[in-house]
DNA sequence: GCCAACGTTGGC
DNA sequence: GCCAACGTTGGC
């Protein structure tokens, strides 16, 4: 059991999206960085805890708890050429683009990025860390403690 | 809209 | 394999 940050900018996907998809779930489709293609390939697990954050919008932060809820398959999104995600290079055969579902858990108060940048114990967060532009990011067991336990009430 | 930081591309 | 140029991310 592992823990996570998945940054989705809300205009695209929110919390709100995720609480009212079919099954409280929907595919994490878009991901075109090779190490976070990598996570969702290679570590994730099932019932994995998800922080879900909005990115690029007026109040970026952790908006709610989410969970992996598939094992990895294809982002059908690489084969549309009508998609923005569209991924000329790829194949059905030879796929390069990997992606999970994720479900809907919760939603809480946000807690923004900068009340994140507050505390000692994130310090060492990743999504913290200059110039980051990773949308996914592994979290320990202790990040997710704090923040669930102490920033979410 | 700005711009720092980063990942990818492609010429050599 | 190097690295400059370019495109993208994402907070502000």
């Amino acid at each position: 059991m592992q823990y996570w940050l998945m940054k989705s900018e809300p205009d695209e996907a929110s919390i709100d999206d995720l609480a009212h998809a079919p099954q409280r779930s929907l595919p994490w489709t878009g991901v075109r960085n090779y190490q976070a293609r990598n996570f969702m390939r290679d570590t994730m697990k099932i019932g994995d805890g998800v922080l879900f954050y909005h990115s690029s919008c007026p109040e970026p932060g952790i908006a709610g708890l989410a969970e992996v809820s598939s094992t990895p398959y294809p982002d059908p999104t690489q084969f549309d050429p009508k998609s923005p995600y569209y991924d000329p290079k790829s194949t059905q055969e030879a796929p390069r683009w990997l992606l999970v579902d994720v479900r809907y858990v919760k939603k809480a108060a946000l807690v923004p990025l900068a009340a994140l940048r507050e505390h000692d114990e994130l310090a060492d967060m990743r999504v913290l860390a200059r110039g980051n532009r990773l949308s996914i990011t592994p979290v320990t067991r202790a990040e997710w403690r704090f923040i669930t336990e102490k920033l979410m009430k």
